[in-house]
DNA sequence: ATTATTATTCTACATTTGTAGAGATTGAAA
DNA sequence: TTTCAATCTCTACAAATGTAGAATAATAAT
């Protein structure tokens, strides 16, 4: 099951909030703010694509995710990959470095992370 | 503008053919394949769009991509770091180095490939 | 010349998406 | 308790998407 781009867009609000009550999401958005209901069928689907639970609390319902970012954000990328790349992720690696206009700074950065990487294999 | 997902994957077997009438589209596709008249719709949507133009050749056209692979794969990685991580490429780069399971060698590479991104600057 | 094949355009239609109004509900404030 | 504000469900509707049939045109094969 995937979201669409608006759900991603409340998703990535609730991601941040952790947990929110609808009043909290509407207030995460910039302006021009959404119409209420707008959220609310939005909710309602990503609810019913089994993105979000909530428990309710006298009146209203208390939202969080149940996904994590990251997981979500994983199954996206290796979809690029596979897409674009012919599933190789390494050959993604190698493109977006090469693709991307990082600073030094975080190209040395990166490759930190790359070393602690190789260390852990 | 944007592709759709069938959209995409139709441009992605025009990059690799580079050239191609619709024939040779379609035997691009793995079965079960999709009806001619899918693939001329698709087309057709395609150069609406701008992302395909052809040549006339004969009774049928020869198409091709009108947009690098690498260009339009940039916007979409632009994109995604847009939406999910606050816009910050190296915030990217580190989560998709740890999530991705590369191997030791894929790491190696990549490191190489960084320190030449890095003497490039 | 007749027919079979292929490409193209048009039309179609169900599903998904973006967006939001109308109406019901319900807890909170006055 | 009457009223207000927030929330939720239902309904709606236009645009985009996935998919393909019908009709037409044009070419290639016989």
């Amino acid at each position: 099951m995937k979201l669409s781009k608006s759900e991603e867009e409340l998703m990535n609000h609730l991601w941040k909030l952790e947990h929110a009550f609808m009043k909290d999401i509407l207030d995460a958005y910039p302006d021009p703010k959404p119409a209420t209901t707008t959220i609310a069928t939005l909710l309602k689907r990503i609810a019913d694509k089994g993105f979000v639970g909530y428990t309710q609390e006298g009146k209203s319902r208390r939202y969080y995710p149940l996904i994590k970012k990251k997981e979500y954000f994983s199954r996206h990328v290796n979809n690029l990959i596979k897409n674009f790349f012919n599933d190789s992720a390494s050959q993604f690696a190698s493109f977006f470095t090469q693709e991307t206009d990082l600073s030094k700074e975080e190209l040395e950065k990166l490759k930190e992370i790359i070393d602690n990487e190789i260390k852990k294999k």
